[in-house]
RNA sequence: GGCCUCGUGGUGUAAUGGUAGCACUAAGGAUUCUGAUUCCUUCUGUCGGGGUUCGAAUCCCUGCGAGGCUACCA
């Protein structure tokens, strides 16, 4: 894995405050709202700051961004913390959550009114849009905005104690209704919300805007980088006022970077949970979702996610990556560590006329192809065996190397085989294969040294381990699942074949396998065992088919 | 219409005033009991136009293009 640290904008920004000695270490943090499944963008904003904090040798924090109880829960910090966790990226003891600091939030809420630099309102959420303005016209003040501080100190003790209705009074920071960045023209700091948070129950009734939390979060936590996505460039401004007119114990920098995304891919927690909810998709983790959860159980490892997220680089636009590359890195990941074995997937059955009827002969094939000491398994050869459907063809071309009429071919690990017949079904299908073994051949060459060009794995037919595949492709059709008629949406560009499950066979050994464990099925691609299986049956994910330059040469013609 | 940010091969990223490099993809070849892996080779790039400079991807101006911003969400 090449995993040393990568020049990038933001590192520059870290190496010339490191240099002007304004840090002398770097603390970042990564700051989910419980309220949605990490998916793989998140992944990506984890390792940025989390490997920011390693190669610098700082620390790295988790901080539960909980400032809006209507839509957070408990299930969701659990699942976040085990995704965060599995990613590798350690937090140590620095867990916090924002409502570890409603109390100071609260105390600092006053201190702007008494400063005459935040006010309470009392207009209608409809009429501070319209006060507001638009993009290119100024807003007006809003009458509520010169109010004494008494009276708004007053008003906002009565709001956090719940005599106030939601929605009827807000807190706002008074600061210029004409600025042409929105977020300055008197943002709202505190709104009523009687809902029961998940952690500090029905003891507010008052909770803290993302803006007036999360700078003062950082500042509290000494959180020096404050790294976040493009979309926030507009609040810094609001972020930075916070942190000069408020008595906060550190200064930290907000810099923004580009999100992830990638082609086929939908990285946004509202429509991921649409998905879920309309049941395009059995769940948060289904194999074929981008969410951590998902990509763990199609068999993505933590490694090949990082490894993905690192080469896609840390940028200042916005981007798309190729899915290749999440391929590749799940590949080269796995060709590394992933035992072979043999399964047939599609399957159609060879008869070999010269091998005795009740006899089994075992031959061995080791676990992994360049590491011998990760041992060997016994493979089951018997009379009957099953090849895959696609390495036979009735009229094979010159280039094809595999089974044909009067073709001889190695079936991997035990010995050569030639057809001498088959037979067709009224579709035209390949009923049987008929054919005969070299005995000369055990063991996969013969005294003679003759060259056999293809090797194909087979499966007996007889003793093998049946399982369900589960076979995917894209959840979408277009590499822009946005990209939609008028009046569509991303929904109507899911891909109907993006699952399909099939029988297979396994060879013997495959018994064996445990929830969760990966496996190269040779010739045909990496795939987990799902935890869908059970006693009665076995259930792989195939989780990147293997690179296939004959299959993309016979597509092309 | 306003403000902000950003434009480097097909894609993603380096080069911070001094030979435009790397990776993925694609194409070709070698090796191979996986048409896998591995190894080698090749193709393609600084958005346009001015300017500063001995020298510009880099600095300035301008045009063009892309994205973001009008929640009591984060």
């Amino acid at each position: 894995m090449t995993d040393e640290p990568t020049s990038n904008f933001i590192r520059d920004i870290i190496d010339e405050d490191l240099a002007a000695g304004t840090h002398t270490q770097i603390v970042t943090r990564f700051p989910p709202e419980p309220n949605g499944y990490l998916h793989i963008g998140h992944a990506f904003a984890i390792k940025v700051s989390h490997g920011i904090a390693r190669d610098y040798k700082g620390l790295f924090y988790l901080r539960f961004d909980d400032t809006n109880p209507a839509k957070e829960e408990d299930e969701y910090v659990q699942a976040i913390k085990a995704d965060v966790q599995w990613l590798g990226a350690d937090w140590g003891d620095n867990l916090f959550f924002t409502s570890d600091y409603f109390d100071k939030l609260y105390e600092w809420a006053i201190h702007l009114i008494n400063e005459g630099l935040a006010y309470v309102d009392d207009l209608t959420p409809e009429e501070m849009r319209t006060y507001r303005g638009t993009l290119t016209e100024p807003g007006k003040n809003s009458p509520y905005r010169d109010r004494p501080i008494k009276e708004s100190l007053d008003l906002f003790q009565r709001m956090k104690s719940g005599e106030f209705d939601e929605g009827e009074r807000v807190l706002r920071a008074k600061i210029d209704m004409a600025n042409p960045n929105l977020n300055l023209r008197d943002p709202v700091l505190y709104r009523i919300l009687h809902a029961s948070h998940h952690r500090t129950g029905d003891k507010w009734k008052i909770y803290p805007s993302y803006d007036f939390a999360h700078g003062q979060s950082d500042a509290i936590e000494g959180i020096t980088h404050s790294l976040c996505s493009l979309e926030f460039e507009f609040h810094r401004p609001l972020y930075n006022w916070f942190i000069e007119n408020l008595p906060v114990p550190s200064k930290p920098r907000q810099i923004e970077f580009a999100r992830l995304n990638i082609e086929y891919v939908i990285t946004s927690k509202r429509k991921l949970l649409q998905l879920v909810t309309e049941g395009h998709v059995r769940g948060w983790d289904d194999p074929r979702m981008p969410t951590v959860s998902g990509l763990r159980r199609r068999g993505y490892t933590p490694e090949a996610i990082n490894e993905f997220c690192h080469r896609a680089g840390v940028a200042k636009r916005e981007r798309v990556n190729e899915y290749s590359l999440l391929e590749y890195c799940l590949r080269q990941d796995l060709e590394e560590r992933a035992f072979r074995r043999m399964a047939v997937l599609d399957p159609v059955k060879v008869v070999i006329e010269n091998f005795p009827e009740d006899e089994v002969e075992y031959f061995e094939g080791p676990n992994h192809p360049a590491k011998p000491e990760l041992g060997a398994r016994k493979v089951a050869l018997t009379k009957e065996i099953y090849i895959e459907r696609s390495d036979f063809m009735e009229d094979p071309p010159k280039k094809f190397f595999r089974l044909g009429p009067g073709r001889e071919v190695r079936l991997r690990y035990a010995c050569y085989i030639t057809c001498t017949d088959f037979t067709k079904n009224e579709q035209g299908e390949i009923t049987e294969i008929r054919a005969t073994f070299d005995p000369e051949s055990r063991g996969g060459s013969t005294p003679d040294g003759r060259r056999v060009k293809g090797t194909i794995h087979w499966v007996s037919a007889t003793r093998n381990t049946p399982f369900e595949a589960r076979i995917y492709e894209q959840l979408f059709t277009k590499a822009n699942p946005e990209d939609v008629e008028e009046g569509q949406t991303f929904v109507d560009n899911l891909n109907p074949n993006s699952e399909s499950i099939i029988t297979a066979y396994g060879e013997p050994k495959l018994s064996e396998a445990k929830v969760s464990e990966r496996f190269q099925f040779e010739r045909k691609g990496y795939f987990a065992v799902d935890p869908d299986t059970n006693a009665e049956k076995f259930v792989f994910n195939q989780a990147v088919s293997l690179r296939d330059s004959w299959g993309k040469k016979q597509k092309k013609g």
